[in-house]
RNA sequence: GCGAGCGUGGCGGAACGGCAGACGCGCCGGGUUUAGGUCCCGGUGCCCUUCGGGGUGUGGGGGUUCGAAUCCCCCCGCUCGCACCA
């Protein structure tokens, strides 16, 4: 990349617009507006309803970045992308009358602050304190017109307060399938009390009456069905971190995405939010958003939703029993011929005989093929064959699993099981291509069917019957797509569709399995053994079991820690069990507290919650944030968020890169907080847009090092620094790889606004594209042009005059004007720009003949920069006479006079080739166009000689000859 | 492997199915200037041209259409997401 080229100081101009001139007036009127409370917007009520009186019969506008997250090493130019994109439309939004919320809190919590005040030995607290402060000065020199009451941190004791608060929520509430919603706990409770709901899963399988439970017992029956509860599970233990991750921190590879450090499976008692009970309807709501597809695609994926059923088969041995496999093509039951649980499955022990069995059960003559004890061979009992398997499966990483590819391992049980629909007994093996965590953790293998089945019947010598009559040409292993169904008795001739139902409809009848949807979502691990994030409002008492605090007893706060780290260790150290740090504090831990049966030792949960808690409802927060008897104040959030279908923000803009984690997370809560009757839209953001990411070149020498971007130089033989070639990659900004830009050095050069009037030039904002420092001076140029056309350079005074703009001039301002308004509308501020750059050129023609701008001219587009670049727009305002900020002034409006032509310039084609083009009435008929067209000479000397075999005129547009 | 998206001058990018390359950078030429920079004017996809114009051109190939960067099919390349989910 060539230098940057800063611009000489021009000393001798004093009224030229240059770095020094814009960072004058950036200043100057970022003070302004902090001084006159200029983007403090009014609620309807509450503590921050002052001015509300002129702003209620406006429509309201609520804009709203991602959370930031206050990074240790400051801003690079590619992080503002987004916010100059709001800032721009919100702007322009309260220049067309919207009383608009925008603002900017901090997602202070969290892993990487704890890190970075690792590393520089600092509290957290300190540290996230200096990198918001930082932050926050980037931004107030960006001049972002947020209001900055509402710019909450996720770290203020205030704000986690009602973290923890909506916590207690989710703990104190169950998911009432029946009325499909969350409901209060103690409503449950009552419903068990009368005798109406009989209490039934996991922690009461013997279905004993509520009546005849211990009250230990009712506990631990109400706590498994609470949307928060502890689980004991396999979890992500990465020791180099020393902490559980959630699997959306960890790689495919295996590793954590923080670090790339070794993750091992591990159980752990943890904390689990009941997300898999909102997967419908966070499935069916996409349909309510304005959300990009790709997006609405990837959340499907990830909810997953798969119909099938799941079939009972009896297993065949000492005390029956039945194993319940998932299955999405219950039409291939007949060519079902083993069944696989997973190593985990709680069954296998259950099933396991003491000895291999000599053949199946039956007297069919067959045997037991010697490969089905697996890799440990005969001489090796079930028992023990297990138990190895289990243990070179735990001994795997993920890293070693995607190594090895999909080739199939798994071991025999020495059980059978009766598969329903035939009648015979097959097999049931133990391998790890099944997922304990999906379905039933067990499954109904159709070799003929299902490719990894085949592959696994092809490895243990298993039968493969077809059941769907494959096309002729089908030469594969399993065939997956749709036939005929064969070899499978009353369903013979169905297509896959009927068969399914078919088979659904006679497994209920006989009771040996139902129609069910299985999800991919799992429930949401959300406990941390971290320091730096919100303390769970949770206590312990002597019988272990988990109590909520009452919301009196809110904040829980932190306690100060002088030793918070994690306990890390090695890499690979995967047996050592995890500390939290909050452990540690012993004092705090250990409470004595008065809960309702009188003063008791207690002891706190020590997990913290993870990162995604504060940025799952902060936009909540935003909308009233000092209320300290509410999350939110209800007249104030349904002003906010009440819109179109299934309301929500009206635009959130931020990276794809969350896709999935964040949105869902969110919209979890938000529907969690809607069931409640704590807000009132189905969803929290109704529109989104992903910004496109600025990258930059980097450059390394012969030697492969990255050298300092910014002093590479491009000569005619290439690119070189310090005289020596060097070769060009594209990558993110990083200091790694040597290429950052920060806007403080564009400030430094140009100004803000030419750093925001580059960024919003340089592409449409939904795309990525790179930095080039080069292509700055075209926008700083086109400030100064627009500033000299309204001011002397040399004296300061204002050469603008109230005469009337000639008539192109001012057909040009008002086509300009209705397309700037219409590309604003649709985000689109590359173009609109692109429209002022017109307009302002053709102003620097009149300004050389005149020697002066008109009003008329001068005015509006001084209003059309104001949203993209506020500060020189704010003062050429000032200087045309006006002592009112333009950030509330109306937006220009266009004169339809101006927009309609009397002529217009039509393309004749001859051939589909343009040939020539003629000026018409803008009304001309097609009759008309045609007479005109053949009229031209060029076009009459083309069609001379030819025979003209069709014509296609298009009033308005054009006129095709199509010649012979 | 499955899913999604994207390929337009030297560069960033414009273009309701209707003049491809708006606007900006860069580059070339001219003016202003002692000079450089700034600033102003003109030119700039590629090839040919008798300077009128002609040919060609949006990753490649095919199709629909009077007309395709745009719609459809196949291929190539790149990016992103998921990845034994039964």
């Amino acid at each position: 990349m060539p230098e940057p080229t800063t611009p000489v100081p021009s000393d001798a101009i004093p009224y030229r617009y240059d770095a020094r001139l814009a960072n004058e007036l950036e200043t100057k009127w970022q003070d302004y507006w902090e001084e006159h409370r200029t983007f403090w917007t009014p609620n309807p009520a509450g503590s921050l309803s002052d001015g509300f009186e002129q702003a209620a019969g406006r429509p309201k506008l609520y804009v709203l970045d991602m959370f930031p997250y206050p990074s240790g090493a400051g801003l690079h130019v590619g992080h503002p992308l987004g916010y100059i994109g709001t800032d721009v439309f919100a702007r322009f939004h309260r220049m067309t009358g919207s009383n608009v919320l925008h603002t900017m809190g901090y997602d202070a919590f969290g892993l990487p602050a704890e890190q970075y005040a690792l590393q520089t030995g600092e509290h957290p607290r300190v540290t996230t304190e200096q990198n918001v402060a930082t932050m926050r000065r980037q931004l107030r020199a960006l001049g972002l017109g947020h209001d900055p009451r509402r710019g909450v941190a996720t770290t203020d004791v205030a704000y986690y307060r009602w973290t923890q608060w909506i916590f207690l929520q989710i703990f104190n509430a169950w998911y009432d399938e029946l009325a499909d919603r969350a409901r209060p706990i103690v409503e449950l409770v009552a419903e068990f009390d009368a005798g109406a709901r009989q209490p039934v899963g996991v922690a009461n399988p013997d279905r004993i009456a509520w009546g005849d439970l211990d009250p230990r017992a009712r506990r631990q029956v109400v706590n498994s069905y609470r949307l928060a509860y502890r689980e004991e599970a396999l979890v992500n233990w990465c020791p180099a971190l020393g902490t559980v991750l959630a699997n959306e921190e960890v790689t495919t590879e295996g590793r954590s995405e923080r670090g790339d450090h070794p993750v091992f499976k591990r159980p752990l008692e943890q904390w689990k939010l009941r997300i898999t009970k909102y997967a419908d309807r966070l499935l069916g709501d996409l349909d309510l958003l304005e959300w990009p597809e790709p997006i609405k695609i990837m959340q499907r994926n990830w909810i997953g939703r798969s119909p099938g059923a799941t079939i009972r088969f009896p297993v065949e041995s000492r005390d029956g029993g039945e194993i319940e496999g998932f299955t999405t093509r219950p039409d291939t039951l007949f060519g079902a011929t083993y069944l696989v649980l997973a190593p985990e499955h709680p069954l296998v022990d259950q099933i396991v005989p003491a000895q291999w069995p000599s053949a199946p059960p039956g007297d069919d003559g067959s045997a037991v093929p010697p490969s089905w004890p697996g890799v440990f061979g005969a001489g090796v009992a079930p028992p023990e064959a297990i138990a190895r398997y289990r243990a070179f499966v735990g001994a795997r990483t993920e890293l070693e699993r995607q190594a090895e590819g999909r080739e199939k391992t798994g071991v025999f049980t020495g059980a059978f099981a009766a598969n329903p629909a035939t009648g015979g007994f097959i097999p049931i093996f133990v391998a790890d291509y099944v997922l304990m965590g999906y379905g039933t953790g067990a499954i109904m293998a159709v070799p003929g069917e299902d490719q990894r089945d085949w592959d696994f019947a092809t490895e243990f010598d298993l039968p493969i019957v077809r059941t769907v009559e494959p096309p002729s040409d089908f030469d594969g292993d399993a065939y997956a797509g749709d036939g005929p169904a064969i070899n499978s008795g009353f369903l013979d001739g169905l297509l896959v569709d009927e068969a399914k139902a078919r088979m659904i409809g006679w497994l209920e009848e006989r009771g040996a399995g139902t129609g069910t949807v299985t999800y991919k979502l799992r429930d949401w691990l959300f406990s941390r053994q971290r320091y730096w994030g919100e303390p769970f409002p949770i206590v312990y008492g002597d019988d272990g079991l988990p109590v909520a605090l009452p919301e009196s007893m809110l904040p829980v706060e932190l306690p100060e820690l002088d030793d918070f780290e994690p306990q890390v260790v090695d890499d690979d150290a995967a047996d050592t069990p995890p500390e939290p740090p909050l452990a540690r504090a012993e004092q705090w831990v250990n409470v004595d507290l008065d809960l309702g049966d009188g003063v008791r030792p207690y002891r706190r949960e020590t997990n913290t919650m993870p990162q995604w808690a504060g940025s799952c409802w902060y936009y909540l927060r935003y909308l009233d944030p000092t209320n300290e008897n509410r999350l939110v104040d209800p007249v104030v959030e349904r002003y906010w968020m009440e819109g179109a279908a299934g309301g929500g923000v009206d635009l959130y803009v931020g990276g794809v890169e969350h896709a999935v984690l964040h949105l869902l997370y969110a919209r979890f809560w938000h529907k969690i907080l809607f069931d409640l009757g704590y807000v009132s839209t189905r969803e929290p953001f109704h529109r989104l847009y992903n910004q496109g990411y600025i990258q930059a070149f980097a450059y390394r020498d012969a030697r492969g090092f990255y050298v300092e971007a910014s002093e590479v130089e491009t000569r005619d033989d290439g690119l070189v620094f310090q005289g020596e070639p060097v070769t060009r990659e594209y990558g993110k900004m990083g200091k790694s790889l040597r290429n950052v830009v920060t806007p403080d050095d564009v400030y430094r050069d140009y100004g803000a606004d030419t750093l925001r009037l580059y960024e919003m030039f340089m592409g449409p904002l939904d795309a990525s594209r790179p930095w080039s420092t080069t292509d700055i001076v075209g926008v700083h140029r086109f400030l100064a042009r627009v500033w000299r056309n309204i001011v002397d350079e040399d004296t300061g005074a204002v050469h603008v005059e109230d005469v009337a703009a000639d008539p192109e001039t001012r057909r040009i301002l008002h086509r300009t004007i209705a397309e700037v308004r219409d590309d604003m509308e649709h985000l689109k501020f590359n173009t609109a720009i692109a429209r002022l750059f017109e307009l302002n050129n053709r102003l620097t023609q009149v300004v050389a003949e005149t020697g002066a701008s008109p009003r008329e001219v001068a005015e509006p587009l001084a209003l059309m920069l104001g949203p993209l670049t506020p500060h020189v727009a704010e003062e050429l305002w000032a200087r045309l006479g006006h002592s009112e900020s333009i950030a509330y002034v109306a937006f220009p409006e266009p004169d339809p006079a101006e927009l309609r032509q009397e002529t217009i310039e039509i393309v004749v084609q001859v051939n589909g080739k343009a040939r020539a083009r003629i000026k018409v009435p803008s009304d001309a008929s097609a009759a008309t166009l045609e007479a005109a067209a053949r009229a031209e000479p060029h076009v009459a000397a083309l069609l001379a000689d030819a025979t003209v075999r069709k014509v296609v005129p298009v009033p308005g547009r054009l006129v095709n000859f199509v010649i012979g």
